[in-house]
DNA sequence: CGATATATTCGATAGATGTCGAAATATCGA
DNA sequence: TCGATATTTCGACATCTATCGAATATATCG
């Protein structure tokens, strides 16, 4: 039996809620990609977007997109680090992987 | 480009959305498997489950299920058909395979 | 028909969520 | 230090969501 079907549900929900938004499903899809494997800034080699790009077109206030992007964080979907006064942002890979990885799972 | 990532996003936040509940993931979970590929009820070959098996272990009111087991289907994540006193109740394969597409093709 | 089984609908309610603008915070550059 | 830029925090508000119990609907069985 699948070890994602049985277990983690209560996680795995936690992540699919945050996505469940069109926005912050447009602001992760944005962000996925700009990093290689592992969850570290240093991974993005200075790729990342920051906060205010990832609201650019979304037509939002900017307090808006702020509540958003940190519920993909809260969800463990996104990481952030402060450049300056910008503050980017990158995906965390294994949390997209497990994602994936359920949903391949349910898919066989 | 991908298709998912530009295209279909607010359908795919819907769906996410939907699944974004614990409970509903736990329904949706036990629903897969029961049928093989294909939206028919037939496709099931009497394997569906009815909507009160879905609660079972839930500790939810039947009221609750049923408002959850509509959002799935709101969603098109499953169907339902009547069946004597009982409803059962099929996952939309074709619905699992673009979700699970989606998160494969973000996760590339 | 009346009783039982299954599921939905309705009405109520507490709490969560999305949204905004204004104000606050942090950083950088002149 | 002052002003500009980037972002968050706060307070308010409307709407949505999850939940329940009671009532209703549909089907089966005796």
């Amino acid at each position: 039996m699948s070890k994602y079907r049985t277990k983690n549900i209560d996680r795995t929900a936690e992540v699919l809620k945050a996505l469940g938004h069109p926005n912050r499903l447009r602001i992760f899809s944005r962000l996925v990609g700009c990093c290689e494997k592992g969850v570290t800034y240093d991974s993005c080699n200075g790729l990342c977007p920051c906060v205010g790009e990832l609201g650019k077109d979304l037509d939002i206030a900017a307090s808006t997109l702020s509540h958003h992007v940190n519920e993909l964080r809260r969800a463990g979907l996104i990481h952030m680090e402060r450049k300056g006064q910008k503050i980017e942002c990158w995906v965390d890979k294994k949390v997209l992987e497990d994602i994936s990885g359920f949903f391949a799972e349910l898919n066989n």
